[in-house]
DNA sequence: ACGGCCGTCACCCGTTTCGGGGATCCCCGG
DNA sequence: CCGGGGATCCCCGAAACGGGTGACGGCCGT
């Protein structure tokens, strides 16, 4: 609400160039950028102080996502909407995004106009998807859903593709191997996959893990 | 050579705030921009226009990558200076970027003065890669410099990623399952990996296998 | 209040893979 | 001609895997 014509917000983006461009161009466009942030937790620290009304964040950030920063974010600043702004337009990537509690997204292939319109949209209480991506999302939707994991499932196929045993991934993430195996499986069955092996490449394919 | 103090240059990105903060900040850096281009073929198009000193080309674009772009500039505008612009810095890719005739290789990560001293120094005929990307490039050309798979134990990490057992890889190639095993416990080796699977996720990242 | 999904853990069974050996062939280069 | 690397094959014991099933507590949406 409501000292209505002025947005605010907070620009990270670990790209200087990005960052640079972007804080320029929302400024002369009459958006004011109350600061900018070179990494995922700078972000957080500047959200969680400025409270701004739009966040804009970078999805890929050292130290800390966009996406980690979202829901860390919707905790202590929950009136600050998360904008997320990427290069790479992934299927999984939005809807693990918008479950995270982001209220927009934007490609950075998109005309810098766009970048407004959702600046202004998601201050104004709307939601923001780009159109491109809108568009895959609406064709993917309808053929074959891409398979969902879950927090736990990504975590292991992760750890499982560095190399570790079910024993070790147990350890890492403090649950039994037997656990660790029922994850496996579950993501194996997801992915449709008949060893753990493919079940990684697919993840990894798929973007579903890094 | 030689009409020496105003450096000319083409900048290519697909993301417009990178082009616009770039090829501004060249600007008023004293470099003169001749060109802009949003996608790879735009960026070749230019470059033989013009025939910049330097070409300052981004990575991952629509429709032509900046490797291949440095391909074909090589033959139709040999004595333009490609300078490659990427979010990401890979090992594998710097070197089919070096191999493909690049002389130059920044991460967007670094900070803008960089950018321009990378642009001087490749248009004084000198090549310029990222500090950082150097760093890893020389860790890793002591200790292990990047493993190169044989045709075989690429066949069999493939059919891997493709979750079939080391006998089904066996029928496919027509060889023994413990030949197989041989092979994935060389390419294992190779990839200084603990379990198969991670030799997989390994290769995947580091695009031995497709 | 109920069902459903998630995360957790456990046990069993047969198959597969692992890690470490050794072995033969062939071809290429010094 | 001999060495080395690639490709092929084999054996063993120990460990991990896949597949199925059962169970318990949370949390969420209805």
């Amino acid at each position: 609400m409501t000292q209505s014509d002025t947005v605010t917000c907070v620009v990270a983006d670990d790209h200087p160039a990005v960052l640079e461009a972007v804080a320029e161009y929302l400024t002369q466009a009459g958006i004011s950028v109350l600061a900018r942030a070179h990494d995922g937790e700078e972000a957080l620290e500047r959200i969680e102080q400025r409270k701004p009304q739009v966040a804009l964040v970078d999805v890929r950030m050292p130290r800390l996502g966009g996406i980690e920063v979202t829901r860390r974010a919707k905790r202590s600043a929950p009136n600050t909407a998360m904008l997320l702004y990427t290069g790479y337009g992934d299927r999984a990537l939005l809807t693990e995004a918008l479950d995270a509690g982001v209220r927009g997204f934007v490609l950075k292939e998109a005309p810098m106009e766009d970048l407004l319109r959702a600046v202004r949209s998601v201050a104004a209480g709307n939601t923001y998807v780009d159109p491109v991506l809108a568009g895959t999302l609406a064709a993917s939707s309808v053929g074959s859903q891409m398979p969902q994991l879950t927090q736990r499932e990504r975590d292991v196929l992760r750890l499982l593709a560095d190399g570790l045993s079910n024993e070790e991934i147990g350890k890492r993430l403090f649950i039994s191997a037997e656990t660790v195996r029922t994850h496996v499986r579950k993501a194996m069955e997801k992915l449709d996959a008949d060893t753990r092996t493919q079940a990684v490449a697919r993840a990894l394919r798929d973007r579903l893990i890094a």
